[in-house]
DNA sequence: GGCAATTAGTTCAAATATGAACGTATTATA
DNA sequence: TATAATACGTTCATATTTGAACTAATTGCC
């Protein structure tokens, strides 16, 4: 019986393999968000904090930080330059006065739809032939690793 | 409750709402790898060309940027450093002097097993639950999306 | 052969992103 | 209550990444 799985084993798993696969979608996904994107005059950072308010009006710059995956330097900068650009608004919390909300603007809430639109249009686009049953399975099984990572986090 | 403009339906679909859980478990994946990485004393960009020559010998600065989704100028100079470091070697192409083919060296090959293994690693961690139909699933399901990007790159 | 068009790689300035240090406000603890 | 520890946001120096301009080599075409 062979013991313990050596590396060069491990190299040639099913789920290497498969997440290999994931990763070279997300990027070539992404690379084309950008140019399209960019062909609407937004830029990634800025059209992840527009999605994510569009969602959610009102969450911190630090919340902000979290769900886009990026230091949270960047997002005071990135915050502070699209409310020059009268993107977005910043208030002070009323209960806690070192939280600063962030909320769209009129002209804010119309680019994140512009936004919004792109990001669904590339996604039909790519999963346009997809039945619904495989999409709810895609859906479950990233949750299920999401899952298998936070576990793993600490 | 009547409906609004057409954008709020394409960004209800099924399809926006599986990528965007696809997005979510590369950011996080991505994340720990970074990490997990870093600990082995190894960059990201470091590490993508480690995995590429490991897999095909002798490639050229072309097809590493291409195959790491990066500029040509950021691989010019990251396989520069690494064989400073000792990782790579450069040598011109015997047929076409104007391409130079990228090796490991003996030390670039090592490294190049940590990082197949912290990889494999991650990626068994992460998709330890999923059963080898899911697997195969999923990556048949990614290359189809694969595909359908590609069609749309013009 | 000769000349335009293309391709691989480099360089460098500019855009982006990050981490550490700091100021300020809040919460926990003694 | 005082004081330490923590949390949010900013600033700034420092990576990291990119795009455009450039050199050199090759290919296509007349």
């Amino acid at each position: 019986m062979p013991d313990k799985t050596l590396p060069s084993e491990l190299s040639q798993t099913r789920g290497r393999r498969a997440w290999l696969t994931v990763v070279r979608t997300y990027l070539q996904c992404d690379a084309l968000l950008a140019s399209r994107l960019a062909a609407a005059g937004v830029r990634m950072g800025e059209h992840e904090v527009l999605i994510n308010l569009a969602r959610t009006p009102g969450m911190t710059q630090q919340e902000l930080a979290q769900h886009s995956f990026s230091a949270k330097s960047g997002i005071s900068m990135l915050v502070a330059h699209m409310e020059k650009q009268g993107l977005v608004q910043r208030n002070a919390d009323a209960q806690d006065a070192r939280i600063k909300r962030v909320t769209l603007t009129a002209g804010g809430e119309e680019l994140a739809l512009v936004c919004v639109d792109i990001q669904a249009q590339l996604a039909l686009q790519m999963t346009g032939s997809f039945s619904d049953e495989e999409l709810d399975m895609v859906e479950r099984l990233m949750l299920r690793a999401i899952d298998a990572l936070g576990r793993l986090e600490h």
